[in-house]
DNA sequence: GTCTATACTTTGATAGAC
DNA sequence: GTCTATCAAAGTATAGAC
């Protein structure tokens, strides 16, 4: 059974990391707004803020996961799936007025030189999204070098535009790189053999693999 | 006459903003690495930290500017010049051992939603660049709101690719998107006339703006 | 396991001698 | 203008009662 305590612990701070980024949130300020008694942090994380800090940087990894392959799954081909992804981000910032941005992205700006294990769950979050992207991509058609180079493009886009669309207050650079992405995907769409529109017209959405 | 002191404290304040961010970096490391008293530090900038970190920002947003007119200057043409400034990051961040991302992004990213002034010096420098790229651009032939685009596009795709060159300690990223980002504003000046090439051969580096 | 109180360190910032 | 000493507050972490 999970705690209940551990996961408010765990939500709020993945919550505060996508605002003050990893160095900016404090112990006490995590506890406070997860109205959660302080000894219960070490309790939960006996290895303190570097743990707390990698298994939230792996739970978020996860969750956009799941998030970024149930739209994608939803939408009827890959490009626009990628498209309806960017919309949704966009549509966060002006949301949270521009003050959510992805907590992997701010630990991995602030962190990465001066924590190796955070730095490593860093890398595996992103890791984990490059090859999502890439598998469904290549599933689409598209070779398998491209492949992993679109994905690698279509998340450093988004993650860049995030940190312009913070600083600016405008969607434009999310709403700018979603059509960059899609785009390149239709680009890449068309050059390759377009093998899989041509002999099954009506498997848009079943092809996608689970994970 | 500049003050060494103060010239100093700046240059070594940027270069731990680009390791640690803002957060990440304090006052009396900044002090110590940059062999100043620590009251020179508020005798120079009496509002702190967040003067300080207004200043380097600017400085910062300045020199980057420069850096890319430099180097787009010399390049025989708008494309090349972005692929050989891409190219440049990735040896940058080989030869500092992936440590060193972008001051401006790493201040964006943490001080964004706490620190009204520093938000507005990160936008105004990130404006600067998306000018100074959409100017050029439109220089060599491609129509306003799309030379818009593409420099936000290829700037944001190259905060985003040195978040994920950090994390996976590895150039892959910027490559990627280095290759994304010429091959995109190569599309655009073909599908735009090209009336820069055929009417004027030899004059490939001096129709650049001067700022 | 929950929670409080506290220890210890570092932070940004200030005062004042030189 | 330079430098040291020191402040109050916030940071992470620990001890121990319940």
């Amino acid at each position: 059974m999970p705690s209940a305590t551990k996961d408010r612990i765990l939500e709020t701070t993945a919550e505060l990391f996508r605002r003050y980024g990893y160095t900016g949130t404090g112990l006490k300020q995590i506890v406070s707004e997860a109205r959660a008694p302080f000894g219960s942090l070490y309790h939960f994380f006996p290895g303190g803020k570097a743990e707390l800090g990698v298994e939230v940087v792996r739970r978020s990894g996860r969750l956009y996961l799941e998030l970024f392959e149930a739209i994608v799954d939803q939408a009827s081909d890959i490009e626009t799936g990628v498209g309806d992804f960017f919309a949704g981000a966009a549509e966060v910032l002006r949301q949270t007025d521009f003050a959510d941005a992805c907590p992997i992205a701010t630990v991995a700006l602030d962190v990465a030189s001066v924590n190796e294990p955070l730095r490593e769950a860093t890398a595996e979050a992103f890791d984990s999204w490059i090859d999502a992207g890439a598998t469904r991509l290549a599933a689409a058609g598209i070779a398998h070098g491209e492949a992993r180079k679109l994905a690698l493009t279509t998340i450093g886009g988004l993650e860049g535009a995030f940190v312009l669309s913070r600083a600016l207050r405008s969607t434009e650079p999310v709403e700018a790189a979603g059509a960059a992405a899609t785009a390149a995907i239709r680009s890449a769409l068309s050059g390759s053999a377009s093998s899989g529109d041509a002999f099954e017209p009506g498997r848009s959405d079943a092809s996608a693999p689970k994970m």
